[in-house]
DNA sequence: TTGCTCCTCACGTCACGTGAGGTGGC
DNA sequence: TTGCTCCTCACGTCACGTGAGGTGGC
């Protein structure tokens, strides 16, 4: 085996003796020798970084495995990004080296350190690039001019977009699961509804509301019912966000918000008490009428204010009644309304 | 740059020109070509496949990349592995080199391809291994008689092992997650349950009633809830595993059983009224005493039989009731579990 | 005596990096 | 004339693989 001489050469495994003939002689204390050899070897190291293990009691091993775990994650994460890289161009090959030649070509500008350059790409990009290399850089990307045109670029590519963009949500960086969040609001598409429900409980504020705006765009049942589950939750940051989302819905909204306002706790009564004030139509009115009843004077209040904001002649109703409660707050509150609200002139011509 | 001469050398690109003093010219053409040089080399191409794809019409772009697609995932399982080993490795390098020889050792004879030479290293591993390499053989292990003795090392090393566990119930080999879910039956870890509850949907079979056995196992609301939200969803094969789990549960079980029994559709209440025969204790019988009377006559047919299970004057009195339906085959069959039911002889003695 | 194993040089791998020593253009 | 760049060999990298030609033990 060329493999021991080797190891001779080097001084790694000189064999303790030799034959008359020259042959090398390994003894027991040799082959163990040889085994830790191959098994350091394994793992990886090198055969000067081996001797040393063997032989210098100064050469730690608790700092050699962690410089050497530090660069195989360097090389795999490397490695990683190729691969995504040829995956990406696998289809484009199809077509020759000449379309290959031109992705890599468009790729590098697209990652190119001046963010001018990368402008110019993502400019030239929806032409000819393929969806996934689009994304990829729509995530990766700092600037947000470059990001507004490669935003731009992916939706335009239409629903096959989707599953794509659904794929960043999961990323470290909040702002970039934002970005797709608002990506996936324009696409419109209920395929991103399952992941974009998921991003309802991110840590990040900003991702919260990117999302429930999202779901908000694109509607469905899901969408809106995984909204409603949220009332109540947020703190005064994110209320607004949660509220706009779910007054898309308009009228679909007005069920699942007033069995929210019967049922849920405390803080999900009062909170969908003030998104039915934003819920379009009159569907909304009976419900909050009922919830001037609530045991909860949070609620209460709350009801009335929503109601403050509809019209017609339920809401009038409602809030000339509540004008005549024990309550001192919201006795005031509700003549305040009803001087506000100036009767439409007989007749209703306009 | 070295690099310019070197390509001269093999030929891939020679300078258009030279001038007087033999400096190389590069015309813009030759510059180009210098571009897709670096640009396929920068996908990890080597010299001679750059050479041939930029010179010869017959090789195929196509072709080439597949085939280094699959290198480079090749690389990359075989560098993701080594992270693996290097990692668990870390902690026992602390020691020195003695104690990661060791356990490379262990390691190498934990994967021999004798069985014989694994059996012994699972029966020695469990005084100097560290736990994560213990779950990564068992999931790996092929021998059943091997997979015992690991499992057995694992169970003993106590809670510790159940994140590890729990992340080997992804695996792609559906037999690795019913080992693994019958380990974290064992372990008996609360924290193993969400990742149990995932495996209720699983595609295979035996995966979903290893998940419910050790959901039964390890006990709790969710698991218990998450039990019974599978009733009825399981063609015949699967019933058996999942009431057993649910029994497991004992007098717990009855608050949603009776719930499903009242609320689910026909399949789930039929389910239900069948688990809720093999719950011990007598807090069954009024609930399945009402189901007597339910819309579906698979689900009365049900409910009478899991009576019949049932001990006790409350199941007793409902079967007697059900002897006088109107319905021939319900009449029928309480008839003969009232004769079945030979009534205890007075004085209850024993 | 005949294969057979093992021996010692020594070149090749892959894509260059790095001097050593020399020369043309500003 | 003086730096400066570029030139041509040519060796080194990393862990061996692969002959070429020779020799000891069965």
């Amino acid at each position: 085996m060329r493999t021991l001489r080797h190891y001779d050469d080097l001084g790694l495994l000189v064999p303790s003796d030799r034959t008359h003939g020259d042959h090398r002689l390994y003894s027991a204390e040799d082959v163990r020798r040889l085994l830790a050899v191959q098994q350091l070897r394994s793992l990886g190291l090198s055969l000067a970084e081996v001797g040393a293990a063997l032989d210098d009691p100064a050469f730690d091993a608790a700092d050699t495995l962690a410089a050497h775990i530090a660069l195989v994650e360097q090389r795999l994460a490397a490695e990683h990004e190729l691969l995504g890289r040829l995956r990406s161009l696998r289809d484009a090959a199809d077509s020759g080296w000449e379309e290959v030649l031109a992705l890599v070509a468009l790729t590098e500008r697209l990652g190119h350190r001046e963010s001018a350059v990368r402008l110019r790409a993502a400019l030239d990009a929806p032409t000819a690039a393929p969806l996934a290399l689009l994304v990829a850089n729509l995530a990766a990307e700092p600037d947000p001019a470059v990001q507004d045109v490669l935003a731009w670029a992916v939706v335009q590519q239409g629903p096959d977009a989707v599953p794509l963009v659904v794929e960043h949500l999961v990323e470290p960086d909040p702002a970039v699961r934002v970005r797709m969040s608002i990506v996936l609001a324009k696409l419109a598409d209920a395929r991103a509804v399952p992941a974009l429900v998921g991003l309802l409980d991110d840590a990040d504020r900003e991702v919260v509301s990117s999302a429930a705006f999202a779901l908000g765009r694109i509607g469905g049942p899901d969408a809106l019912a995984a909204l409603v589950g949220r009332l109540g939750r947020d703190p005064d940051s994110g209320r607004d966000s949660l509220g706009d989302a779910i007054a898309c819905f308009g009228e679909q909204a007005v069920g699942p918000l007033t069995e929210a306002l019967a049922a849920g706790d405390r803080d999900v009564r009062e909170h969908a008490a003030e998104v039915l004030g934003f819920v379009a139509g009159a569907g909304s009115a009976p419900a909050l009428a009922a919830a001037l009843a609530d045991a909860d004077p949070g609620v209460r209040l709350a009801a009335l204010l929503a109601l403050g904001r509809l019209e017609g002649e339920q809401a009038d109703a409602a809030i000339r009644g509540a004008a005549a409660s024990e309550e001192p707050r919201i006795r005031a509150l509700a003549l305040r309304l009803t001087a506000d609200r100036t009767p439409p002139p007989a007749g209703r011509s306009r």
